[in-house]
RNA sequence: GGGUGCUUAGCUCAGCGGUAGAGCGUCGCCCUUACAAGGCGGUGGUCGUAGGUUCGAUCCCUACAGCACCCACCA
């Protein structure tokens, strides 16, 4: 074995290994175990919110792949439909032309041109951090057999009368030219005015003055409403008022949204561009008049004069008029929210369009068939709310439940083009057909069809088909295998339902309901089941200071940038390439030459996951540190050194794995019990998804145990005359070895796999790989209390020496002498039996017992129980600092023992607490007046 | 407005009713034959504030303060 661990060339070689033996495919042995990956965007690259969610998944494949279980890994990649139109958008924006100059077909065929080449980036990198997924079963959102599960749905449901389609309004992209969901609209806080308008009452006698933010929308006001207990206004409800700039006269409306308090209490009333307003539009029978065209210039509704004005042109225009009129009351600066679509940054217009919507509100039909809310709905919220699906952490559950309970109708049309093209066709009347394609579109029409029929444009929305990845991967609605483009079977629901549900979905809780509740609902309505039993969800990874990792900082980091190291330059040139803004170029270019003025040092994927799993408890966010990867880096050298160790000193011990007989020494038997130990908690802590403390038990045990204590006990049991104690302690060296390699196997697949390959013929073991292993069985281990004990013995002794030789200032290197005196039989037996270890770690002669009333030299001491271990003074140390040392030591003891005599003197205490914590609290104070009589005792002697 | 978190050592975080812990940093001694990416030893905390429950509170309850995030929003 090399010195040092290198990861670079373990890593590049295992994964090759692995994937081409098949290793990462479902074994056909054992219970079904399944998890979805989340699919990535094929225009995504992989950052540290993908490499952290995928390590924790690979953590649970590969543990319960070792468990025997037949484990499915499913992934796949997703088409995301506005962010790959975009890209490809651009692409022909540097060529100076637009989709529509392709025409929709060429245009389609050269996105997915683009997907062939450039979209499997992020599938690529996945298999850098370790991924062992299957991915001989891959699939894409769009690829034949999801499309016909898409268009299967669509159609059910349509038939099912729980998709319709409807004029309503909707959330509208003017830029990108499409509608989007509720859910990808934000709010955005903007510096704005509010204006405040005066309209004068049609007789010209009275006024209102109403107060806006987007004054321009004026020109679609239908009325201006009040509250109906407005005494001020009462007046005026039933009267018209003139609609300044316009010729048209509008009605004052009393209606209980209006908030008396708030402004003049006067509020104009634009039910087409304002939801609020269309609600009361509809309440009072006033038809919305739109005064936008599709990309927010003011329409033909409007006069004249503002036609043709994009809408913040439009508002200057708006605003001179009215102030040329004398009607423009109050100009006041104003913070207002925006809605600003996800994708596109732009500001939304709300717009009324034809859509497609999924009910997901209604009770029932008016034929009398179930609604939405009954049929799809209310069996998502149930599956969650009974406990069926389950949410770690388990707050997650209320933030799903609240928002299914005041879930809207699902927007699912796109005016793109790229995406499951939705399967409706509409005759010369404006009649819908839905269909497979025209043909069934035709013959399951109740009506026939008035001249041609003609295609919607739209496409679905990308999360409808998300919503199906559960099923839909594992060849649903296929009754036979379902092939990739290349010929391959990927899927066959016949066989492959087992793997529904999957045991936990690992995500983020920004999609919980992009994605998350419309799997919940759609696997529910298709398949009758869960599509999960549990659903994890991951923290956000965040830089080391806590904040959010954005390019325009200058603080995101790229995991494969960790796994290989980076140069200064190099990364200086990569965090500024996209950035167009010369300040921001400067400002993040100094932060990285501030941050990394090295560049990044390469810790490799283990070291990266290993911090990822030692960062993952149940809070919100993890920062990202790069100073604890390298500390975890660091664990991985210890790992591999210590096996260096194993396998110099080890040799063959001549027997396998499975007929060692009962080890020789304790200190064998002792780092058995703690190995038991740690393999417990690393199973619960599976189980609960904690990650941190399963990494940190797995730490301790290798870092603080085999490798502090095992190991350099090991040394004079290695080198002693005791032939049986040597060749056991060998094998025990290589088997707790072998099993911690096994435990750590799925948060460090490829130094342990390393490493492993050398151990494994040592044991006679046969397997070709540490992924053919079974995962250590904890119930396999003997423990042995007995041992136990007398190595905390064996570690209180030592550490008193070198305790004192530290405080003393007693070179390392010095072997010293050593006494023993006072204790009691089992002290001396244990003296007697690791008088060589003792020697050899605290670099001391023979230790020496002094009989009761020997002659006693100056000396510091150590104290265990009663026995009293001693460093003689002379020519090492300053008996001035012994007494400091041994006052300061005893003072520390007084302390501790009057807090344990103000518990055991209050009556309370002892009458109330549990009888068990009395008895600890008792024990205690006799430990602590055991050690303090030893140490006055020495106390004494030096004093003479 | 509704909801959810967080506040513990210089930093980042575990602990969540009975002796305050880890990693990193820091200080001292050591290149001891697995490892200086190391060894050994140390320093460092009135567990946000104020009440309450309890024999006992960092942990449970209440209020308050500060910091995040999510949802819905008054024109």
């Amino acid at each position: 074995m090399e010195k040092s661990f290198e990861p670079a060339q373990i890593e590049s070689k295992w994964y090759q290994r692995w994937e081409a033996s098949g290793a990462f495919q479902p074994s056909g042995k054992g219970a079904p175990y399944c998890i979805l990956l989340p699919p990535p965007n094929v225009t995504g690259t992989l950052h540290m919110g993908h490499a952290f969610q995928q390590t924790v998944m690979d953590m649970l494949v590969r543990y319960q792949r070792m468990r025997g279980m037949n484990t499915l890994w499913q992934v796949g990649t997703d088409h995301a439909g506005i962010a790959t139109q975009k890209i490809v958008e651009n692409q022909l924006a540097v060529e100076e032309k637009t989709r529509h100059d392709l025409g929709r077909d060429a245009f389609i065929e050269r996105v997915w041109k683009w997907k062939e080449e450039s979209g499997s980036t992020i599938t690529h990198q996945m298999r850098r951090i370790g991924a062992a997924a299957d991915w001989s079963r891959e699939r894409f959102t769009m690829d034949e057999g999801l499309s016909a599960a898409v268009r299967k749905v669509f159609i059910d449901w349509y038939r099912a009368g729980l998709i319709y389609r409807g004029n309503r309004l909707v959330n509208w992209d003017p830029l990108l030219g499409t509608a989007v969901s509720d859910l990808e609209v934000n709010n955005a806080e903007r510096d704005g005015h509010m204006w405040s308008i005066r309209y004068m009452t049609t007789d010209g006698a009275e006024s209102v003055v109403v107060a806006t933010t987007r004054p321009e929308t004026m020109l679609g006001d239908v009325a201006v409403a009040v509250h109906p207990e407005d005494e001020r206004y009462a007046h005026l409800v039933g009267k018209t008022l003139k609609l300044p700039l316009t010729d048209r006269e509008i009605p004052v409306i009393a209606d209980d949204y209006v908030d008396k308090d708030f402004g003049t209490g006067c509020v104009k009333i634009t039910p087409a561009h304002d939801f609020n307003d269309y609600a009361i539009g509809q309440r009072h029978q006033l038809p919305p008049i739109t005064i936008f065209t599709l990309d927010a210039k003011v329409n033909d509704n409007a006069p004249q004069k503002y036609r043709g004005l994009d809408r913040y042109d439009a508002r200057k225009a708006v605003l001179a008029d009215l102030e040329a009129l004398g009607r423009l009351v109050e100009t006041k600066a104003h913070k207002l929210q925006v809605p600003v679509s996800q994708r596109s940054d732009a500001v939304i217009e709300p717009m009324l369009t034809d859509q497609w919507f999924v009910d997901l509100t209604s009770d029932v039909q008016a034929d009398g068939r179930p609604g939405g809310r009954k049929a799809i709905t209310q069996p998502a919220l149930d599956a969650v709310r009974n406990g069926e699906i389950k949410f770690v952490p388990e707050n997650w559950s209320t933030t799903y439940t609240q928002w299914l309970d005041n879930i809207q109708d699902w927007c699912i049309s796109r005016q793109l083009w790229w995406g499951h093209r939705i399967p409706a066709w509409y005759d010369e009347a404006g009649n819908i057909f839905v269909g497979e394609d025209e043909t069934d579109a035709r013959k399951s029409a109740t009506t026939a069809p008035v001249g041609a029929l003609r295609q919607d444009e739209d496409v679905l929305d990308t999360w409808f088909s998300s919503a199906l990845w559960p099923f839909s991967t594992l060849g649903w609605p296929a009754d036979g295998p379902v092939k990739n483009e290349r010929g391959e079977i990927v899927a066959n629901w016949a066989d492959d339902k087992i793997f529904l549900p999957s045991a936990v979905l690992v995500t983020g809780f920004d999609i919980i309901f992009f994605w998350v509740a419309r799997m919940v609902m759609a696997t529910k309505y298709f398949t009758g089941q869960i599509p999960f039993r549990e659903v994890y969800i991951n923290a956000i990874v965040r830089d080391a200071e806590g904040q959010k990792m954005s390019k325009s900082k200058g603080n995101t980091l790229d995991p494969l940038d960790l796994i290989d190291g980076i140069a200064l330059e190099p990364l200086v040139e990569k965090s500024t390439r996209s950035l167009l803004i010369p300040q921001v170029r400067a400002k993040v270019e100094k932060r990285i030459r501030k941050d990394y003025p090295d560049g990044i040092p390469a810790i490799g994927t283990d070291a990266l996951r290993f911090t990822f799993a030692a960062l993952a408890s149940y809070s919100r966010t993890i920062n990202f540190d790069i100073k604890r990867a390298e500390g975890y880096k660091a664990f991985c050298n210890k790992l591999w050194n210590a096996a260096r160790f194993v396998l110099m000193n080890g040799g063959d011990s001549g027997f396998g794995i499975g007929d060692s007989g009962k080890p020789a020494t304790e200190a064998e038997r002792w780092i058995l019990t703690r190995l038991k130990q740690t393999l417990s908690e690393v199973e619960q802590h599976f189980v609960s998804y904690r990650f941190d403390l399963l990494a940190q038990a797995l730490y301790e045990f290798v870092w603080n145990e085999y490798c502090d204590w095992f190991l350099e006990l090991s040394k004079p049991a290695l080198n002693g005359d005791d032939d049986a104690a040597a060749a056991s302690t060998r094998h025990t060296l290589l088997v707790v070895l072998e099993s911690v390699l096994r435990a750590l196997h799925p948060v460090i697949p490829f130094i342990t796999e390393e490493i492993w390959q050398g151990v494994a013929p040592k044991l006679d073991l046969t397997e070709s790989s540490l992924m053919q292993r079974p995962w250590p069985n904890a119930d396999d281990i003997v423990a042995d209390d007995a041992a136990t004990a007398e190595i905390e013995w064996f570690k209180n002794v030592l550490s008193g020496v070198r305790k004192i030789r530290s405080e003393m200032n007693i070179s390392p290197g010095k072997t010293i002498p050593l006494l023993l005196a006072d204790g009691d039989a089992g002290d001396r037996a244990r003296v007697a039996k690791f008088a060589a270890q003792i020697a050899f770690l605290a670099r001391t002669e023979a230790p020496q017992w002094i009989e009761a009333g020997g002659e006693e030299p100056a000396a510091a001491a150590a104290v265990v129980g009663t026995l009293r271990v001693l460093i003689p003074l002379a020519g090492l140390i300053d008996l001035g600092a012994e007494k400091a040392r041994l006052a300061k030591e005893i003072g520390r003891i007084e302390v501790e023992i009057r807090k344990c005599e103000g518990k055991l003197g209050n009556a309370n205490f002892v009458a109330n607490a549990p009888a068990e914590v009395v008895a600890q609290e008792r024990q205690r104070i006799a430990d602590w007046n055991t050690t303090l009589g030893a140490l006055r005792e020495q106390a004494d002697k030096l004093q003479k």
